[in-house]
DNA sequence: TTATATTGACTGACTGGTCAGTCAGTTTTA
DNA sequence: TAAAACTGACTGACCAGTCAGTCAATATAA
């Protein structure tokens, strides 16, 4: 019994786990596009076709929703960066050129941009997300960013000069194009492919030995 | 009696000038320190000393008043760049060096990364707030940031190849690092003396012919 | 100069709309 | 049939914006 239970979760504990998720998407969309506070639960309780009791019978809160939106869907980005940079074989600059596509990838897709947005924007009263947001996502890239220079500079690829704590000048141009798309982007269009390139190689130049 | 007026300006019409600066010294504190949605003008009323009904003769709503708040906060930023970079004598380089050094100043000043992170995280709420963003702060560092490198180009300062339309590269790290310490400082502390010039340095590495 | 009238800046109790969270009643599942 | 899941009408706290009334500053009259 316990052991089918894990094995084939009966039709009610599929429902849960669909309705749970369904509540979750239905909250990212929300909140991407109308940000925490104006957001209205009766709104994520029709995208998500149910009664908005039932929210009530998943997440404690609206914050508790919110958290959730957040880890449920930056967790796989972390997660697929960290595997692939494990099984990267190549160069330290080919290393770092890859990853930094990838970022770019990642923060352009579907609603990322919002996400980026509603995290930098809500961090201060939400401590518990910035916590969360910093340990694990920024510093795990932190981390691999600092991997991959470490290796650069051991293989004579990259100069020793450059400060590898500060990686936040390698990222911040990436995490301002997600947001400059979402709210700059009538007032001055962004060709995204040829600004990732212009980073990538002013990255490059700079921590070239 | 009219030219007196102009001169010196009645009891009451000085009154009136320090009341509307009082206004939006409160709102300025109570919009960073909660943000838009969260700041209650009972509470901008209260740290102003006036009753909430005053607000109402000043401004036309809570969202006039926080325009007004952005707007004049930003302007003598911007001035003061401006008529700085007119003024400047010297290389490319060092015009380039002590722009950026005066940007950082600006940016970590009373609660410019509170304002940062508002107009950023309130941007896509309010088109007008974005629109005046980059028609009046923005573009005019780009403008200015663009013709500092021509002049480098120009002089055999700086290589020619880098796409100086896309500014948005030099410049994130900075406001990144308001953002940083504002939400993450408590995590992973940040030493922005040491972080301004390894930024700058690594901006004048990419550059350099 | 002093007394009286007028102005308009200011106030804060009040209103109307909003929405997170609840719970008594209903439906679905086992 | 019992238990679990679900619903949506309801409540109470909250707050932007209003407005009838107050009072200090100024203008006018005596």
């Amino acid at each position: 019994m316990e052991a089918q239970k894990v094995l084939t979760p009966s039709k009610r504990e599929q429902q849960k786990e669909a309705r749970r998720n369904a509540i979750i998407d239905a909250g990212y969309q929300e909140f991407a596009l109308q940000g925490f506070t104006a957001t209205k639960l009766d709104d994520v309780a029709v995208r998500a076709g149910i009664g908005k009791g039932t929210i009530y019978l998943y997440f404690d809160s609206k914050e508790t929703l919110f958290q959730e939106v957040i880890r449920k869907n930056l967790f796989p980005i972390r997660d697929e960066a960290q595997s692939y940079a494990a099984e990267f074989k190549g160069t330290a600059t080919e290393h770092l050129t890859s990853h930094f596509r990838r970022m770019y990838q990642a923060l352009h897709q579907d609603r990322m941009p919002e996400l980026v947005q509603l995290v930098m924007g809500e961090g201060l009263r939400f401590p518990e997300i910035a916590d969360f947001f910093f340990r694990e996502i920024i510093s795990s890239n932190q981390e691999l960013i600092q991997g991959i220079i470490k290796k650069g500079v051991e293989d004579g690829e990259f100069r020793e000069s450059f400060n590898a704590e500060f990686t936040q000048i390698l990222i911040a141009p990436a995490m301002v194009s997600a947001l400059w798309r979402l709210q700059l982007e009538k007032q001055s269009p962004l060709d995204i492919e040829a600004y990732a390139d212009a980073h990538i190689e002013f990255i490059l130049r700079g921590l070239k030995a």
